[in-house]
DNA sequence: ACTACGATTACCT
DNA sequence: GGTAATCGTAGTG
């Protein structure tokens, strides 16, 4: 297999798709982030939806407030969300105005890793192992921390800020995306908004657990 | 001003 | 497997 290349920026027709296809469509898709001078990339796993309407568990569903009223503005919007004392980033898609977000829950880093390294306060890790990769791109508020991504960046536009972007991601192996529960939350806990890629290795949960000795990475037998 | 509550994570057995 | 830490929000008085 080849290098992975990040060529191809995702434009406002990417994001103007409803939200589960959005959410499936970011599965693979390549996350840019230049914020702190130094060029950092993940590559999406696992993702989840939540919608404008009928979904308890949106931050959308009690209406706009003054911290989430990103969520509701132009598809391609990054919405930024404080909890637990952690961030967790979301991209804004249709139906525009109304509050619908992808929550971005693994990314497989890929580029300026020693940078991330040094964002999550790992220094003192071996950057190159299989753990201390996972401790970067494995799980909403560590991928954050990772890119560098906190408050500051909510209501940045995805698709024309200079400093973070989506981009397409060429040469990747072929994956089986699969769909489950969403994680860690105690409403419409019985929805199946949940996609990730099968088996690779920076996906959280038990999804990605169960898997374990069987897990695969893009970057595999590439140095 | 006070309280309850997480779209989490680290660390424990 | 379980649980404590932690702090910005939002709802209430």
């Amino acid at each position: 297999m080849r290098k992975p290349e990040f060529a191809q920026r995702l434009g406002n027709e990417f994001f103007e798709q409803d939200i589960l296809g959005l959410a499936q469509a970011l599965l693979g898709v390549t996350i840019h982030s230049t914020l702190k001078n130094t060029k950092l990339a993940g590559i999406i796993v696992e993702v989840e939806a939540y919608m404008s309407a009928n979904d308890a568990a949106s931050h959308s569903a009690r209406g706009m407030t003054k911290s989430n009223s990103s969520m509701f503005a132009d598809p391609g919007t990054l919405y930024v969300y404080p909890i637990h004392s952690r961030h967790c980033l979301n991209v804004v898609c249709e139906p525009a105005g109304q509050g619908a977000a992808v929550l971005v829950r693994g990314i497989e880093p890929i580029i300026g890793i020693e940078q991330m390294v040094r964002n999550r306060g790992l220094a003192k890790m071996d950057s190159r192992s299989l753990k201390t990769r996972r401790l970067l791109g494995q799980g909403p508020g560590r991928l954050c921390e990772s890119l560098g991504i906190d408050r500051r960046h909510d209501g940045l536009n995805l698709v024309t800020d200079p400093k973070i972007g989506l981009y397409r991601s060429l040469n990747l192996r072929d994956w089986e995306s699969r769909t489950s529960i969403r994680i860690g939350i105690s409403k419409a806990k019985e929805l199946q908004y949940r996609f990730f890629i099968d088996g690779n290795h920076f996906v959280s949960g038990l999804a990605g657990d169960h898997r374990r000795g069987r897990c695969w990475s893009f970057t595999d037998g590439i140095a």
